[in-house]
DNA sequence: CTGAAAGCGCTTACAG
DNA sequence: CTGAAAGCGCTTACAG
């Protein structure tokens, strides 16, 4: 006797189905119907069928459904860091709202792995060894991941999921939703060079992710092939003094920053010695505020749909789980160009 | 074969003890220990059964888990309005944010009902008469429910759950973490009456629901006998001039404010008449913001420790679900008195 | 200390 | 059109 039915036995398939005079399958055909069932019900005993279903006050268990080999209509929602951030104005935020979205819109439950502590700063996705993903039909990662051995153990077990960003593993194929930082810094140069700018650098992370990988591939596309480009992998507190006059020396008058920190750290170098933007140098952020959106309203940058794109990773798990044959699908993100006023034309 | 082990089979139980060589009984021993067990593991056998399970990767099946009648450390989150509100500055919020914290410490996941469609504007438990809860060990039940029939359907299952906020229903025991406003509205007339007030009114919603009570209750306390005390449920739009006037009359000082919109429609009002709070009358605000904290700062007012309530709720929860014969248990979480500036002595 | 077996409530080939 | 039976992967009395 499990325990949650210690107050009163379940109205299980065989209660309803004594009742209807028909045997379980029936009541199961009757309560899922499938396009090419083995199994077809006379319309006379589904009329009993459902008449013994009210009587009884008859629910389908959903857990004995799944374990059957039915689907369980859950999607994991894996994060690495809070799934509700104490900030609320966090970055990831909106794609769990996209995520709730699109679960709702597909009939899916959304469960949330909470059970592996944060102790030690981040998630794992194999909390002590184990793996409580198996609970869900598939799952979507959200964060910015470093762990590709995490990733390339959940790839290898050949459970469905997706990650929120471009996620490269050796030896494996795996399927995402990612902004499309390169067309988006394309034409972000693209516009630039309309706008009269020659001589451009781009200043981001020192980390080369895939994500930052992209927005290079973006900015040294082969039609800037006249335009003078200079990359920087630099920390925001390394730009000084030096560093900037470096820049002017170069004859650089506009400057992509792949952060936010890039953006403000160059901004307070500039004022330090009496320059302004864009005044005397335009910036152009290539990434959304990580925080308060208002936060970066003045600054000329990308945006990222980041709900529609929660919503896109549900709708790509989905087919994966409903077509496990399928190949890793790839999904890129177009982005918005936002004016701001840290832009100007030469 | 289910849909998501067409790739590779699952690895089960039978694996593992298969390679331990031991039956899966005792693995079954190893991964879920119990207080008094039926049945005992030699240290030799654990330490095989981990090394194989480590070996081939095993995780356990939490559905086959659950069918079992094991238990399966996932807790439903219903809410009566979206999870991932897109009004981050929702009141229900930092409730998921504790409850986020409590099913971190007590090792649970947390599963999210999304599956019912918000289309007429709210969630059923029940929608088209399935109850997808059973999934989980039980649920906290979260947001402004109404809904006494769909209360009394799930109490009536046996499913463990708990309520946020204070819930009665007839032929039925709830159990709830509820603000305990009865004494932090008994504990705000005392306040007043320390301030010199003799002459109180308590205007709130027309619709009395559970917490409408409990503040009544405080307001009119036995202790409070040598007061002056009014109550209005009135709707906020309706106070007026001739309303403001009628509360002169009666000597009323202070007003006590079940919501934010009843305190802002009276300032307005007072405002029309060329009078202010807390110089021509004192005003307290007897619930917490419903959305930004910012806007009800300058408010004298109770405040509700919302965080801690959902850790608690968790807590509750599961003290529920592993002793199954226990009680219905009630928490009156204390609240909190923020001194503002609407309030003045007499 | 450990194994064989029943059972949780479904679904799905396989027979009629 | 419908029934009997196997099986999903576990847990838990019941025997040894």
């Amino acid at each position: 006797m499990t325990i949650r039915h210690r107050r009163s036995r379940r109205v299980t398939q065989s209660d309803v189905a004594a009742m209807a005079g028909v045997s379980t399958a029936v009541v199961s055909a009757v309560i899922s119907p499938k396009p090419n069932k083995t199994i077809r019900v006379g319309e006379d005993a589904e009329k009993r069928v459902r008449a013994a279903m009210v009587e009884l006050g008859y629910a389908p268990d959903v857990v004995a459904q799944s374990l059957a080999g039915g689907q369980r209509n859950i999607i994991g929602v894996f994060t690495y860091e809070a799934v509700f951030p104490s900030d609320r104005r966090n970055f990831f935020y909106p794609f769990l709202l996209g995520i709730e979205r699109g679960a709702m819109k597909l009939g899916q439950d959304l469960l949330l792995f909470t059970s592996s502590t944060l102790e030690k700063g981040r998630r794992s996705i194999f909390p002590k060894g184990t793996n409580r993903m198996g609970i869900a039909d598939g799952a979507i990662l959200l964060g910015a991941s470093q762990d590709k051995d995490d990733l390339k153990r959940l790839c290898d077990t050949g459970f469905p999921f997706v990650t929120i960003g471009r996620r490269e593993i050796e030896g494996g194929q795996i399927s995402w939703v990612a902004p499309d930082y390169e067309n988006a810094v394309s034409d972000v140069v693209a516009r630039c060079r309309t706008m009269g700018h020659r001589a451009m650098m781009l200043i981001g992370e020192e980390d080369v992710r895939e994500q930052n990988q992209d927005r290079e591939r973006g900015f040294v596309d082969r039609e800037h092939g006249d335009l003078n480009l200079f990359v920087d992998r630099i920390a925001p507190e390394r730009i000084n003094p030096a560093w900037i006059r470096a820049l002017f020396e170069n004859g650089v008058t506009v400057v992509l920053a792949e952060t936010f920190a890039h953006a403000v750290a160059l901004e307070r170098e500039l004022a330090a010695l009496g320059l302004s933007i864009p005044d005397d140098i335009s910036v152009v952020a290539l990434a959304a505020p990580l925080f308060d959106e208002a936060e970066g309203e003045r600054w000329t940058r990308i945006s990222i749909p980041r709900e529609e794109m929660g919503e896109r990773a549900v709708e790509t798990l989905i087919a994966i789980v409903r077509e496990p044959g399928k190949m890793p699908d790839n999904i890129m993100q177009p982005l918005g160009y936002v004016p701001g006023e840290t832009l100007k034309a030469i």
